[in-house]
DNA sequence: TGTAAATATGCAATCGATTGCGCACAATTC
DNA sequence: GAATTGTGCGCAATCGATTGCATATTTACA
């Protein structure tokens, strides 16, 4: 492969001035500027990118830590860095932790190894310890943290109002006449589950109707827990009248579950979900969720990381960014669909 | 952050020895080694991979492009080939071309200047000119497509039996007694989907169903494509019994179209997607599709990349992997049920 | 015409890790 | 005891691009 060398040596001029030529130096005159990259042209020149992120000391890469990458949510996330990061010339490199501590530990390192500019994570499940973190952004590198965040790092998060998504939701289901609106949630220590809980409990208290422990069930929020859950209610002496669930998975496993046993959706069990899944619209009756700004959280994300990159680390303050979340009422949560109209 | 030279300084010895000491070199002793380890760890040494990549002329990083990356197909791929390519120590570059030729064309632009080791890529809709990738087989690096493949570039392929898959399903169609099958195809160009046609024609000569050109169309497949491809095929003197789709979008779109019309399906329309994107299970009445093994395609192609890798590029012989999807049986497709088990 | 200013380019060090070669010393062999 | 083999480590070049400083050549202006 050509080096600048190479083309240095075809003009007899030197490296330093192709360098400069094809960086457009002012200092270059035309003339060689168009020499050189007509050589360049010619020799298929391809600038190592390793070669001047060794010397400038920065990569171009930003480092992504998802759980998974095969969840619609965490894809459009991506997708949103992504598109927000070519624009500054940045690459982006996807590590899964899969929701393991210990991996998400080891994943932190290798991206630190591999010299990122930048990483932008969210938590696996069973991460407690943030050490690893913490070490990121004292190495001065910018982290943000989105959806599964921690407020104990003194880093840019961004995140959506999961309470008011919750509290809406359930606003939602009691506006439809449901009093026994029972609750999916999971690890505690997660903040976006704790603020949901919150969300749940403070509208249920804002419309006077009793919190019933019995009715919140914790589980990793997977389809199968979503069956379990639906079990576990209808064991109850009395049934609830709907369930929101912080998930979309277990949402849509309550709904199938439901069906089998022939219990009408949203009649008998209105049914709201959380994370807008493409398969939360197609499922029957389609169900009605929390739509989190999936795209949005990753641009916002490479936003901040740009800014923080250009102010310098110095003088930047970690912003926390509070996307609003939207409510998607569909036809799992509609006991009256003339009041409503559909999306 | 520390170097080796740091660490070196240190114990009094060299960067040479530290370096060798820390790759475990055999003829460096082991009181040695210890105390380079300890003195690394102490000085919180991180290895920079950039320095090894630029002297050793390997990055350890694979370039992934999808055409978006926010699809549960190409998710789980990622998916699958982070999960290879981190055991052997690889890290994964994802890049989006967001279906579009010339965003491929700087996307591989990108990735060669970043010095991947490999590149796994499945083309945009719109490619027709193979030059980029012809060059980067030239390299000498490491290229290998998946899915929407091309035969005439001599690298190797990790695809799956396309023709099979889509054989299979029209077979099913017709044993469930249709007879006017429609197909919502795509871009005749992209081998997926000429396979597909094929796998349709063929199917129905062998059972004697005339082929009929009107019940061929063809768009790309999003889910307007599907709304809009139902009304066509409704607008025929004669309906379809039968829609055999290319894709998982279209598909649950003609069958949410065929709802809202009160058409009955599987009854009198029933319906065959491409491709088990989660939300394919989750709608009503369940969707039968053909499931693409999409992790496996993941596998299957970082192994292919390991073993040229270790091979040489000289020795390797391309390798075509053609997976086997398998028929999804759900109610969408379904007329008697009793004779099939559901899944 | 002489000199300061502007322009165009070269020199050489640098980023951090790797590695072929060589040298010293120790262990082993005959 | 001399020769051979083995062990442990240092020297210095290398990967390719970048950049502060120096230098050479022009241009401009008094």
């Amino acid at each position: 492969m050509a080096t600048i060398h190479d083309i240095a040596k075809e003009l007899n001029i030197t490296a330093s001035t192709v360098s400069r030529a094809l960086n457009n130096h002012p200092r270059i005159s035309e003339a060689t500027k168009k020499a050189v990259l007509k050589v360049a042209k010619r020799l298929n020149y391809q600038p190592n990118h390793i070669a001047a992120a060794l010397r400038n000391g920065r990569s171009n890469i930003i480092g992504i830590i998802v759980p998974t990458a095969d969840r619609s949510f965490f894809g459009s996330v991506i997708r949103g860095i992504e598109e927000v990061a070519k624009r500054a010339h940045y690459n982006v490199m996807i590590c899964q932790s899969h929701d393991d501590y210990e991996s998400e530990v080891s994943t932190v390192e290798a991206l630190l190894n591999a010299r990122v500019d930048g990483i932008m994570a969210s938590f696996a499940k069973n991460t407690e310890n943030f050490d690893h973190f913490k070490k990121v952004h004292d190495k001065g590198i910018p982290l943000i943290l989105f959806d599964r965040s921690f407020s104990g790092l003194d880093v840019s998060q961004v995140v959506i109002d999961d309470y008011l998504g919750a509290y809406q939701a359930t606003e939602h289901l009691i506006q439809q006449g449901c009093r026994r609106i029972a609750h999916f949630t999971s690890v505690k220590k997660i903040s976006i589950y704790k603020e949901r809980l919150r969300g749940y409990k403070e509208a249920l208290e804002a419309y006077n109707i009793p919190y019933r422990s019995e009715l919140v069930l914790e589980s990793y929020l997977q389809f199968e827990d979503g069956i379990e859950g639906l079990n576990r209610l209808l064991d109850l002496e009395e049934w609830p009248d709907a369930i929101f669930s912080a998930s979309a998975y277990s949402a849509v496993a309550a709904l199938a579950a439901c069906k089998e046993r022939g219990i009408a959706v949203p009649n008998q069990i209105a049914i709201v979900g959380f994370a807008n899944e493409a398969f939360t619209s197609f499922c029957d009756p389609p169900m009605s969720t929390v739509d989190q700004q999936s795209m949005q959280i990753g641009t916002a994300a490479a936003e901040i990381f740009l800014e923080q990159i250009t102010v310098g680390r110095d003088r930047f303050v970690p912003k926390r960014i509070v996307l609003t979340p939207e409510l998607i009422i569909r036809k799992s949560s509609l006991k009256n669909p003339m009041k409503f109209s559909e999306k």
